[in-house]
DNA sequence: TCCTTTCTGGTCACTTTGACCATAATCATC
DNA sequence: GATGATTATGGTCAAAGTGACCAGAAAGGA
């Protein structure tokens, strides 16, 4: 999709950053860029706005093209504006948080040009790694998308510990157990919790009001079988 | 500053919301539109982004234009973009929050159109009440303002509590006493906090790690005099 | 039958929070 | 100058929340 644009027109991009928890880990889809500007570099998916469509439209359209997903849950993060950001012209970003539960991601990832990796803002500059070897930094990111990662990452954990944001991470948020919403945690946070101190939050923030409640099933796995949960979102 | 808008072009606005403390209030700035669309509306200052200016920088230089305030401080709130919202054209709104001190604010203010409002988000409906018997609801606004003015303000009171965006409300955060301080919190939230549990409150989260230091001086009004502090932004 | 793994429940000390009470230090008023 | 109103400051006390542990339960695997 080259497009020409016009250097006396303001331009508005929508640019997802689509976050799924995989083996543990906070994982961000990225592509590469096959044309100029940026060709070669790896870059969130992102789409010109319509005129005759809202930015989050957009975003659903996009996302619904690339990898037709349901039920992904779609958040504003922030609204990219510098003046040199596109080589092109003059294109602000209005940039969406995205999550999708990895079960249902894996399928539509399959025929894609998508690859995930994993996002570490911890350090001095951000790094990426994809696990098999290929480990990205900010230089290697088209336009400012390097920024736009790290404000993500940081929002999501800043809101995980007063929101529900993390439970858009679960496979089926009607049938989970609190191991698994413990790895969504450990995964976005990046540090190990207490399985006891973690149910018991849990428990005390979501289940007094009857946001969250155990169901009569169980699941069975390695180890003594987990009640499932159901949270009301 | 009327302007023909091509119907085939995007436009980006910045609006700014600008917020101020005054009588124990929580109070926003509107101005009367003179021109169409919504001649006769109420509405938050805002002014179109130029091709060579962010967001950002297009806020500052509005907040310039009308009133030559220094050292407020300016957060990007929400980016609206609604397709029918300005029934010019295609305009998208990014919206900022920006927080001056009455001190400064009102010297300013005199000359200008704005008139300051109580908003009121805690009903079914948006109120903005002006003091003097003026009551606006969101029917009397401009564009989508009502809703860009209840997020502002649920925002700002969600990050109160977590953050030291409440200190920017202060006339000098280089010298304040914690019954400002309060007044700050009191007039953000809606209801009256216990002085004594706000004091502990605040020293515990911000004395701690040094940002927050009592000065030698103190402030004399009418009841005990008040110790002086400092915070480190 | 062990051993490992995971889930679940509990204790204990420490911190935080909300509701009070008490006192201190000033001003306004008589 | 005495008195009362007003605001600031310091403290207690119980309840709730948090972090570090320990222990047992219930499964699968060797």
């Amino acid at each position: 999709m080259h497009r020409e644009l016009r250097q006396d027109e303001l331009y508005a991009t929508a640019d997802l950053m689509i976050l799924t928890v995989c083996g543990g880990r906070l994982k961000l889809l990225l592509s590469r860029r096959v044309n100029p500007p940026c060709e070669g570099c790896w870059a969130l998916p992102g789409l010109f706005i319509g005129l005759e469509e809202s930015a989050e439209a957009a975003a659903w359209r996009l996302l619904q093209e690339m990898l037709p997903v349901r039920d992904a849950y779609v958040e504003q993060l922030y609204t990219f504006t510098g003046v040199g950001r596109d080589p092109r012209g003059r294109v602000l970003s209005v940039a969406y948080l995205v999550i999708v539960p990895w079960g249902r991601l894996q399928e539509a990832l399959a025929g894609s040009s998508f690859r995930c990796f994993e996002p570490d803002v911890d350090g001095p500059g951000l790094r990426l790694d994809d696990g098999e070897g290929l480990v990205l930094g900010a230089g290697d990111l088209a336009f400012d998308h390097g920024r736009i990662i790290e404000t993500g990452v940081r929002r999501l954990r800043g809101k995980i510990d007063y929101t529900d944001i993390g439970f858009r991470f679960l496979e089926d948020p009607q049938a989970f157990s609190l191991g698994e919403l413990q790895t969504v945690f450990e995964a976005v946070l990046g540090e190990a919790a207490d399985s006891s101190n973690f149910r018991r939050t849990i428990l005390n923030r979501y289940a007094r009001d009857g946001r969250l409640e155990q169901t009569d099933q169980e699941k069975r796995a390695r180890g003594r079988p987990a009640a499932l949960y159901r949270i009301r979102l």
